[in-house]
RNA sequence: GCCACCGUAGCUCAGUCGGUAGAGCAACUGAUUCGUAAUCAGUAGGUCAGCGGUUCAAUUCCGCUCGGUGGCUCCA
């Protein structure tokens, strides 16, 4: 069977955030193993006994909703069904779609298979055997797994009274055990997960050892939708969308800010790692984009269209060179500001660092909120380099990486892609390459898993990715190497012994997109920012019209300090403003009154505690620019 | 793009088994001038996403379009 590629948690992260990671380990009673059938295949590829047994519960909780659902739509034909990070899934082909109102009628399906406690019941097949039994059962996907499984593979069969599923195992014992499920959604999923192939039905529920485990499991994704960075975005007035342009952010004054603050953070710390800023066009002739190769490999994830006046109805074919592409990415730019001059040795490694705006015609199904996006700014840069010193550029980057999300509390996980099948350049470049990488990611100490295969055409990668509310990992970080690109713009170096060299290119971001990253921020902070980021920092409240004066004051020396403020001077009760503050998720409210307009003081109380401190106003605007001062 | 679902006031959501809609918060007006998590009273606000069909009658049923959500594919 096929083996859950999204579980496991992440790394913990540098700081130790309790906001990623809601493992329920530890909630259940202690084990007993009477549950487990005695067969301990596989055991050794999990961590611990509960993370094995709730790999074989979610497997068999899995053939239980297969069974449901073949005595509720006969004829359902079975592909694969394997246990995931918290639940599972089956992929079925049934001749009418499975709508979400099926899915209580298929729950009821279960909870009579469950209530029935049949064994699941193990047997090991020759493979004509077991050839013979799917056919007879009329399942053609089965047997053509029966047919990919490698030459020496044990073929074996579950039977859980009388439905009977071809599984690697291990199970439960019964079917009894499984009780604990909630089905939670329907979705299509391409067979083998190709789309040029048949769309299948996937249902995809969860299931725990015990109630309880279930009903937490439920609640926190509950807590966790509350923390959705469109329902927050919303209500803390950062960004909207309108239908006039889908995948577009608008950016609210508040959200403006903290893009704007993101921004400079970014380019403050590049500009002392030794980069330089530059700004690019947005608009370029389809001939860079020939030269780049995005024309033949990207051109459908690119908005296009033709130079000049067109008549109303004017069906002339296009003269080519009129073409113009918006651009998704900045490296073409960068290639041609490299290439601009003859280029030194000694000007390498060369950083260009560019936050300029690239639109991607994606896909309309796959827009959403911030994390996926048709148009956004990049922390992107482009490091030109010598083969020796790839090693050092992609240490610093990967060092710079953990610097940052160290600072947001942000755990993540990094992956090293290596050489696909349709590779470009010599495998002696590729070895190089990749090695650079794991040594970098091994002497940084970074945890990281290999992605066989899944590097880019041009060059091996490394990806970081973060996890939002719900845990869905988010691509954000990379760094990738590419060979390519500086030959395609015919690019060269003057060496120490006056020979020309061609570059290497780093491609790399560290946030990624500003957008996608601001959107996990807002759930990883459940909209309350640390003060560096706030949009607003401080809410000044009078207590009555008696102290809008002083409010007044301590407003203007705050602005002037530079400390963003806000004056809550309105006809309302204190406690009101300070309910209405809350909600706000502005770090610090100053209460003014009459007590500090005699005084002239500022009482202050923060978001994290209720107690109130009483300082002058200097202090104050001091105290909020201190703690102002962004981490990196 | 594909599969399923959703679209009611600025926001969060009721409701209508077909007879053109309601709450809370927000907004606005008035009263109140108040010391640490909601002062009182009132007012206004909706082509029920859009277009078409069925019907005496559509927000409700059907179709299409647009937008959104969850997945698939792809990717920052």
């Amino acid at each position: 069977m096929v083996s859950n590629s999204r579980a496991g948690d992440y790394p913990p992260p540098p700081g130790a955030s309790q906001s990623f990671g809601t493992a329920l380990c530890g909630l259940s009673e202690t084990l007993n193993g009477d549950e487990m059938e005695e067969h301990e295949k596989g055991r050794d590829a999990f961590e611990s006994d509960e993370a094995y047994r709730l790999h074989a519960l979610r497997h068999s909780t899995a053939h239980i909703m297969a069974e449901a659902i073949q005595t509720l739509f006969p004829g359902a034909k079975f592909t694969i069904g394997p246990p995931i990070k918290d639940g599972f899934f089956y992929d079925v082909d049934v001749a009418e779609p499975i709508s979400e109102e099926s899915l209580t009628d298929i729950e009821k399906a279960m909870k009579r298979i469950v209530k029935r406690n049949s064994k699941f019941e193990r047997s090991v097949l020759s493979r004509p055997d077991a050839v013979a039994l799917f056919e007879a059962l009329e399942q053609p996907y089965k047997v053509d797994r029966i047919g990919r499984l490698p030459e020496d593979a044990e073929i074996m069969v579950y039977d859980q009274g009388g439905f009977r599923d071809l599984c690697a195992g291990p199970h439960v014992q019964r079917t009894g055990n499984c009780k604990h499920f909630k089905l939670l959604k329907v979705s299509g999923a391409y067979l083998d997960g190709d789309s040029r192939n048949k769309m299948l039905q996937r249902v995809y529920g969860t299931v725990w050892r015990t109630r309880a485990d279930l009903d937490l499991y439920m609640e926190r994704q509950e807590e966790a939708r509350k923390r959705d960075h469109r329902r927050l975005g919303t209500a803390l007035e950062l960004f909207m969308f309108h239908p006039y342009s889908p995948g577009a952010p608008f950016w609210l004054p508040k959200g403006e800010d903290l893009y704007n603050t993101l921004q400079g953070a970014m380019r403050g710390l590049l500009m002392e790692g030794g980069y330089s800023a530059v700004r690019t066009p947005m608009l370029f002739d389809k001939k860079l984009w020939e030269t780049s190769g995005h024309w033949d490999h990207y051109q459908e994830v690119m908005f296009h269209f033709a130079e000049g006046h067109h008549a109303e109805g004017d069906s002339d074919e296009e003269d080519d060179s009129q073409i113009l592409g918006l651009k998704p990415m900045n490296c073409p730019s960068h290639m041609l500001i490299f290439g601009r001059k003859r280029r030194s040795y000694r000007e390498l490694p060369m950083r260009i660092h560019d936050q300029g705006v690239l639109h991607r015609n994606e896909l309309r199904g796959a827009l959403g909120g911030l994390t996926r996006v048709r148009q956004f700014c990049q922390d992107d840069a482009h490091i030109f380099c010598t083969e020796d010193q790839i090693a050092g550029e992609v240490e610093q980057v990967i060092q710079l990486v953990d610097k940052v999300y160290s600072a947001f509390d942000l755990g993540y996980r990094a992956k090293l892609s290596t050489r696909p099948a349709d590779k470009l350049g010599s495998d002696d470049l590729w070895d190089k390459a990749e090695a650079a990488l794991q040594n970098a990611l091994e002497k940084a100490g970074v945890e990281f898993v290999i992605n066989e295969g899944d590097g880019a055409f041009y060059g091996p990668k490394i990806d970081f990715d973060v996890l939002d509310a719900l845990e869905r990992p988010w691509q954000c970080a990379t760094i990738q190497l590419d060979f390519q690109l500086p030959r395609r713009f015919d690019l060269s170096y003057i060496a120490e012994d006056n020979s020309a060299h061609v570059p290497v290119v780093i491609h790399r971001a560290i946030f990624g997109s500003f957008e996608r990253f601001i959107g996990i921020l807002i759930e990883h902070y459940a909209g309350e920012f640390p003060m560096w980021m706030a949009p607003e920092q401080v809410r000044i409240a009078t207590v009555s019209e008696k102290s809008v004066g002083h409010g007044q004051d301590i407003l203007e020396a705050a602005q002037a300090g530079g400390v963003k403020a806000t004056f809550d001077d309105a006809d309302d009760k204190i406690g009101k403003k300070i309910r209405t503050w809350h909600g706000s998720k502005v770090p610090y409210l100053a209460v003014i009154g009459e007590r500090e307009q005699e005084d002239g003081t500022v009482s202050i109380r923060s978001r994290k505690s209720r107690e109130m401190e009483t300082m002058s106003l200097p202090e104050f605007v001091a105290r909020m620019q201190g703690e102002a001062k962004p981490p990196f």
